[in-house]
DNA sequence: TTACATGCAAACTATTTGCATAAGC
DNA sequence: GCTTATGCAAATAGTTTGCATGTAA
């Protein structure tokens, strides 16, 4: 938490951007909560804080964190665009379950190598990815 | 693509719906046009035939084909909702070029096995999933 | 002091919906 | 003829933007 919100303000500094009020309160809050959140979940725990940032500045701002690398948004599908933490979190990807919409996250080696081959087989180069599995998730299968 | 509108007939009538003007006409704008394409590209394509749906009808056609299994609906982020044919596609996934917005498919049993693998060894039921790779594509990679 | 950031409200994009009218079966 | 589908225009949701005003450095 301390280190990502160091972390903002060195990459601010270099790139000539200020450390206002309303980005310090906004990154506070985003490294303070865990797991995944949209923009509309940020404003809202900053509103229950008492604190009112505008709409337009948090979605600036998370626009701003992605950029610097802090944050990653992870598109769970129409209108459904959420962030998590990328600073001390590796790579992974998501099991979604279609009954109660938890997100389950892991991570596989193998997994990750063969979809570099892969991608290298078909002369393709590789940047990033996104797998997400859905289906149902151990608790609503126990509930059936 | 006779098959497929015959296939899309046979499900309306099973579910005491209507083969109107406007359906058929869609649905066969649809199944002769390839690869990947939005609910705007597809009105594009009927208006350039001089036919005239509503908006409104081609959304709601593509929901109803993506509800009777004929079309698969996939989400390439914010705002870019794609269809594509099912009948006589096998599943797969997608190379998505970051530099020109080419989408190339491939598919790999190998791939697939190892996913349920991992999804069972989570205690997770997987029922479908999205692998999206995002990169540069061979011509983009020659062009450099 | 001056360039950058904020807040507001309006704009935007893709999509959905209510309702009167049209048309399959 | 009854019920489902269409077309329109308005509503919606999430997000972005123009611009006057505020403020960090």
């Amino acid at each position: 938490m301390q280190r990502d919100v160091q972390e903002f303000i060195n990459r601010l500094k270099s790139r000539g951007q200020r450390l206002t009020r309303q980005r310090k309160k906004i990154v506070e809050k985003v490294f303070s909560t865990h797991g995944h959140f949209s923009a509309e979940d940020l404003l809202g725990e900053l509103r229950k804080d008492g604190y009112r940032a505008s709409r337009a500045t948090v979605y600036r701002t998370l626009a701003l964190l992605t950029d610097c690398n802090l944050l990653e948004a992870i598109d769970f599908g129409q209108n459904c665009q959420l962030y998590e933490h990328v600073l001390g979190h590796r790579h992974h990807d998501h099991l979604i379950c279609m009954k109660c919409g938890r997100v389950v996250e892991f991570s596989n080696d193998v997994l990750e190598n063969l979809q570099n081959e892969i991608s290298r087989s078909m002369d393709f180069k590789p940047i990033s990815h996104s797998l997400k599995i859905y289906g149902i998730c151990s608790k609503c299968k126990r509930k059936r």
